[in-house]
DNA sequence: CTATAATAGACTCATAAAGTCTTTAATGGG
DNA sequence: CCCATTAAAGACTTTATGAGTCTATTATAG
């Protein structure tokens, strides 16, 4: 049981993006040098990033990535979700509708992971990937 | 992100067994029809069991699967853990070795998940997949 | 002995993650 | 108005892993 690779592409762009000048937007380009992952993988990740309302984009000259106003309300659970989707830990695959206990304490344990997360903003974190 | 099917039928297995009469064995057969699972992809799963040391296979006739004596100590972390293993939830691509802030935050995260889980006992659910 | 039951290993199948390639749409600057 | 730039979209390939089967081997009670 594992978050992807790709949240982890996506909390380390989303850090970046934080620390970076907020008129100034950022291209793919650059962010996948920072990351070392090919553009158009990088550009797939960025777009569900956008759609889940954390940053926003232009296109054109000069344009890219920028961080949305609400910095410190963007916790770790808003960029995870946005990558790895809301699907619940663990299904029970008996019990179907009714109450299974066994689901019913892991996902008790789920809603503390995610409220620890939702707790933490990426913009608490200072000093890594920090734009030059 | 998400539990395996697999833990799914080892958390039942176990919450059966716990339910039944310790000194009769249970076998693959009575348990996979109970979770309605071929008996040899079921017999892998018991066997992970086996070796993480939360039941007691016997061989030959009136064999089968019996709960560890000390059931109040036997966790849902510990199910999981025999099951899923124990690689962690989350690894920073960069910054190997150093302190990554995001993954400190995630592997936070994850030690309160895992310690909720500890804290639940198995045994401490009743009436589910009674032995009749 | 023999029927019963767990263990082991090689194997197949399906699904999802990871990543590439190409095309299309949007937009700022000259 | 045109063009270079940049994001978005979709089809595609590759690889890894979960889920499951089949067969053979080992252990053991009666």
């Amino acid at each position: 049981m594992k978050y992807s690779q790709a949240t982890d592409y996506a909390l380390h762009a989303m850090l970046y993006l934080v620390n970076s000048d907020p008129d100034k937007p950022v291209g793919v380009q650059l962010l996948s040098e920072k990351l070392t992952v090919s553009q158009t993988y990088l550009s797939k990740l960025m777009t569900k990033l956008v759609k889940a309302g954390l940053i926003h984009s232009s296109s054109g000259a000069n344009g890219g990535y920028r961080i949305k106003r609400n910095q410190q309300d963007i916790s770790f659970l808003d960029i995870i979700r946005a990558i790895e989707g809301t699907a619940s830990l663990f299904e029970c695959s008996f019990n179907h509708g009714n109450g299974c206990q066994i689901q019913q304490v892991v996902m008790d344990a789920e809603q503390q992971l995610e409220q620890y997360l939702a707790s933490k903003k990426i913009a608490d974190l200072v000093g890594m990937h920090k734009a030059e």
